[in-house]
DNA sequence: TTAACTGCAAATGCTTTGCATCGAT
DNA sequence: ATCGATGCAAAGCATTTGCAGTTAA
């Protein structure tokens, strides 16, 4: 989310028809669920976050929305354990991100990523967005984990979180 | 990749066993593998890797080997595009990750990121190892993206680069 | 009108799992 | 001698794709 959810879909819209893209409503509909949410959602989530109100939705359409508005990156996509979320954020922010859980959380406050300019110019990327990724355990996690006094095996987390 | 290979495979073998793990030649010998390379291997790369001088090798003992030192924080377990990539280098640094291909490169210089403490802090989250996601378009893909005069759409690369 | 989009279902591809056997400790 | 690890093959699951019908522009 940022501080102007109707202005970035606005935004965001005028780009996809200024690239050729439609505006379906099915788009908008994508568009506005992940723009205006505050979480991490997954394909998944936001699928039946629309569905709800647009029950002739299918999943492929909300991939194919998200594919396109990541390849323009007016949306994050942040992959964790084989799984993508997506952040309409696109403001510098660092993701706590639980290598057990796979619960992704975002550090309430400013971070600031310092880099040599140059480097980065050499390197001849295009950086669209940027994000910190803080990787370790969240706080139920560690519980369980010292519960076993660090000596036996940190069972894992599947399913898409 | 680190200063001292060798003394890294020491240490991570060290934490192995004290946790309970067995230290057979298969894991050592992916550890190896992860620890000494300078790219980001996957799964797969590392299988091919390992599988020329260890050809009983089976492509699920290299990820339940992965999943155990990445557990440990030991190896930096990087998700892109529905594939998994390590690291062995646990030093803060930037990848630039490109949207497109998907192909992974380090950024060849220092990244520092600040951060506010107490708010970390607060969250009470364990950071294992961090770093920095740079996304965008690498050099060849901006040139493809270009010669389109981002008037069209912008297609997708798939397969586990 | 027409090229792009949708929805469905089938396919893809990475990763995990069950289980019998093997082997590090 | 134990109990964890290995290897194989068979799932599992998120994501992509092909295609016929639909629709925004």
């Amino acid at each position: 989310m940022t501080k102007k959810p109707e202005e970035r879909l606005e935004t965001v819209a005028e780009r996809l028809r200024a690239h050729g893209y439609r505006l379906t409503p099915q788009r908008m509909a994508v568009l506005r669920a992940v723009l205006g949410s505050p979480s991490h959602p997954t394909a998944e989530d936001i699928y039946r976050r629309v569905s709800a109100d647009f029950p002739m939705l299918s999943l492929a359409t909300v991939y194919k929305t998200l594919d396109v508005v990541g390849a323009l990156g007016e949306v994050i996509q942040l992959d964790v354990a084989g799984c993508s979320h997506y952040d309409g954020d696109l403001r510098p922010h660092a993701h706590l991100i639980c290598i057990k859980c796979h619960s992704i959380t975002d550090l309430p406050s400013e971070v600031t990523v310092e880099m040599p300019q140059e480097a980065l110019a050499d390197t001849r990327f295009r950086v669209l967005w940027h994000a910190v990724g803080l990787h370790g355990l969240c706080a139920r996690c560690q519980v369980e984990a010292d519960a076993r006094k660090e000596s036996t095996r940190v069972q894992d987390a599947n399913e898409c979180a």
